[in-house]
DNA sequence: GCTTTTCATTATGAATGCAAAATGCATTAC
DNA sequence: GTAATGCATTTTGCATTCATAATGAAAAGC
């Protein structure tokens, strides 16, 4: 240390933040996952490493090893020796994601009962809030992201970590069904007021009408996103 | 061998085989995964790549991201250039585990009463005996392989391959508890008793009954785990 | 004697190189 | 004119190589 040369902003202040050097194969999963999710990678289409290599700047051997991870989540498909393509969302397969994801909820919405905290109450009290304010102002994408911050909170609070990963590797990959988009306005008054109960058991505790309350909500989201597959099935490009 | 050389076994008697030529990544990672599941690589302990090159005979290229996909199912965990270590099953995780297996064959067992046909209640029938033929004959590996054949016999009646793909998932996870072995004769016993039931409720296509009925057995399954795990919980090597 | 520092060794992250397979196109046979 | 064949190019699978971070041991300092 000769001179105050690597001083880090207020050494001593903040516990140990452990420098985020992320590797290098992280960051291409995570950037290749949003591209398929946000459907700049439409289903079908072949995606070969080249391309992908040039786009993110990164040599084949960290490309390869996420389009492996990426293979195993389900999200594209190896061909083998002719590459990746990206797998498409059939609405058989967001149908049936959906009754997983309701049963997941279900599951969790009796178990956060159990275990809310006033204060996580309160906390799912203001996204509820800022949520239907979102409604209100006719903020689509603001209002998909408060309701899943919402669903994912619960779960969240039931307090199992497996189930927890299940349903956010769910909730990532049903990304592309994007049935917000299609949300018809009686649909989304609809759900609005079904979160009002859901709201109302888990402020009364009330496990069972809750997980009853989740699984409706959840086959009602389910038949919505069926609908705006069975219209839009494929490619939009 | 330049005459009739490349005439398979039996030209024309069967339709087009795919020659079967896998790519070394995947028999890595099905290796790889053996390997971990069977206790071979003892929890906790650090994989080194060269390691296992030399045991594969393969570079290190489709040995890492065999590594990746093993990391992204949760099997081992990577640490920043510090190389994979085995990861512990926790029995707080085994919990988790067991209670989402639960949640999970409950539905799929309604799902199954629904759609299930003679043929297969049958199929399960003869599953079934074959378990409780074993049992009599104290084979614990034989019970618990027809045991799991059931089990996901049933999921995969119910018609859902998402949910169907992430029991088997779990279940593949869960063999690390190895619970199986500690199985008390008072446990075996019931749980034969609990699978006669869990028969019979199939038979007469009763979902409701049929729910309750798995959750149950899980519950009771989850619980001789955590006993087993309670017991010897880390490296056995 | 104990801690700290330095340096050699090893292991990991990433890039490049090479062989085999696949793809596209031109040519040829019918 | 159509379909099949051969060849050049591209792409993929895997091995090897290079650079950097981690590990361990010896030496220096207190």
């Amino acid at each position: 240390m000769s001179g105050s040369v690597h001083s880090g902003p207020e050494v001593g202040t903040r516990a140990t933040v452990p420098i985020r050097r992320v590797s290098l194969h992280d960051e291409v999963v995570a950037r290749l996952r949003e591209l398929v999710l946000e459907g700049e990678l439409a289903p079908g289409t072949r995606v070969p490493e080249k391309m992908l290599c040039e786009r993110f700047g990164v040599s084949r051997t960290p490309l390869r090893e996420a389009l492996k991870v990426l293979a195993a989540e389900g999200l594209i498909r190896l061909l083998p020796n002719r590459g990746a393509e990206v797998t498409r969302l059939t609405p058989k397969e967001a149908e049936e994601m959906f009754a997983v994801m309701a049963v997941l909820e279900a599951a969790a919405g009796e178990a956060a009962c159990r275990r809310i905290r006033d204060s996580e109450i309160e906390e799912i009290r203001a996204l509820h809030a800022r949520m239907v304010e979102r409604y209100h102002a006719g903020d689509r994408p603001g209002y998909f992201d408060l309701n899943q911050a919402i669903h994912r909170r619960i779960v969240e609070i039931a307090g199992n970590s497996v189930l927890a990963g299940i349903y956010n590797g769910l909730a990532i990959r049903i990304r592309r069904a994007r049935y917000a988009a299609n949300l018809s306005p009686a649909r989304w008054d609809e759900a609005v007021r079904e979160h009002e109960a859901i709201l109302a058991a888990l402020v009364a505790r009330d496990g069972t009408t809750l997980a009853r309350l989740m699984t409706e909500h959840l086959r009602h989201k389910a038949y919505a996103a069926a609908a705006a597959l069975r219209d839009e099935p494929g490619d939009v490009s």
